[in-house]
DNA sequence: GCAAAAGTGTTACGAATACACCCATGA
DNA sequence: TCATGGGTGTATTCGTAACACTTTTGC
């Protein structure tokens, strides 16, 4: 049976990106501006096609670097799309992969190339093809994410305040939290070093910088230790 | 930019299912002995090729009544596997699916005919290409679906014992579990019936039989409510 | 009457929740 | 001095874990 792989059909595969990232104002999402048909001048998530040399892996990397300038940056896969008709032009399939990145790192001048802007996660635009399924189904991805290890420091300056976390954890979650057990169960996981700096910009008094350490919580997760921050109701 | 797609690699797209199924002695994969090359010979998953005019969740269908003669089976995309050189035969992508179906009811012929054989999860033989690494990722999802929803039923004939139900859970969770607490829990998502059958095949007492109850569980749905099923420990 | 599996209840502990006031400072 | 956001402690509730004996019945 040499010819098994033969007689079958080879197919476009290509990867979109959701690109995640955190300022004081809350979650976004980082979106282009399509300059190609179709659906030009429409709203998308950055994406491209996988060439026959490179893994799904390295082929998501190369679309974010495109985009942002940034590697090494947290990246996993989501989902596969692959209903018949969901790109108009050719039958492809989409491999989805979502990235955490610091809001203020990326590279302004790709931004501009690819008319990229960022949305607020609870005001997006409509995106083209399928790209609003797969936004849905990264926001839940990172719920269940953060909900299992620590991920959303990726998403944070290296030095964070407390108040800051907590917007973001309430960023992910869709949900306001109660300041005082959100502190006592991120501290008490014991994975963060207090500063003796203080963040002034929001308040007079100040909020104390954090930083998140990370031999602590390679030790932790190597001993096993629990270390899931399940949301909580207001 | 009307060539925006032209100039772009098309790629073999392959579907690979980790067909779980339960009996009394635990859980068990399916698999089948290749007849042909490469590997001719080896333990794999069942797997085919994505058609052009098909959506991936269609083949992975067709794939899985190919080998079961099963529809309408408990079927979910698991994972895209893409590294470059996974297929020695040709670069392929091969989106895994995962299905959970009842041991005793599909199609016997067809297991002849594929030479598949079930084995017990704790005891698999090697695998070809990247399959040992889905099955890995399969077993990792299941006990995560299992411990969000009562996921595991699909596995277990429409009349089924606690004692099953329980092996079943410990199979899945790879782990025991203490008796009463596991039905106390089980028992108070009030999704179950009783019937006042009694399996007797494999204790002189006999075991209740039960049955899922699928209104109760859609009710519960709706409303919202807790149905996880955390693994307990000893 | 005994072996083998099914069935049952209570206590103890720890995690999650609800909740309200003081602190530091710049304007 | 006051307005603004930062910071802190306690009591209660609820879910989870630990744990051992009785029941049924075929042989």
């Amino acid at each position: 049976m040499g010819n098994y792989y033969k007689d079958h059909d080879r197919i476009l595969v290509a990867l979109d990106c959701i690109i995640f990232g955190f300022d004081r104002n809350g979650l976004k999402l980082l979106l282009i501006k399509r300059d190609f048909e179709p659906e030009k001048g429409s709203w998308s998530l950055m994406g491209g096609f996988l060439n026959r040399d490179e893994s799904l892996e390295d082929a998501a990397d190369r679309i974010l670097h495109k985009l942002t300038g940034l590697e090494n940056v947290y990246l996993e896969q989501l989902y596969g799309f692959g209903e018949v008709d969901r790109d108009p032009v050719e039958r492809t399939v989409s491999i989805a992969y979502y990235a955490l990145i610091n809001i203020h790192e990326h590279d302004k001048e790709l931004m501009d190339k690819y008319s990229a802007r960022w949305f607020p996660i609870d005001d997006l635009p409509d995106l083209i093809f399928d790209h609003n399924e797969m936004v849905e189904a990264a926001k839940s991805r990172l719920r269940y994410r953060a909900s299992h290890e620590p991920v959303g420091f990726e998403l944070l300056p290296e030095k964070f305040t407390m108040p800051e976390l907590q917007i973001l954890y309430e960023g992910i979650y869709e949900t306001e939290l109660d300041k005082r057990n959100f502190r006592r169960r991120i501290l008490s996981m014991n994975i963060l070093t207090k500063t003796d700096e203080k963040q002034k910009k929001y308040s007079k008094k100040g909020a104390y910088f954090y930083r998140f350490n990370e031999d602590k919580y390679e030790e932790k997760v190597d001993k096993g230790d629990n270390l899931t921050f399940k949301p909580i109701k207001l």
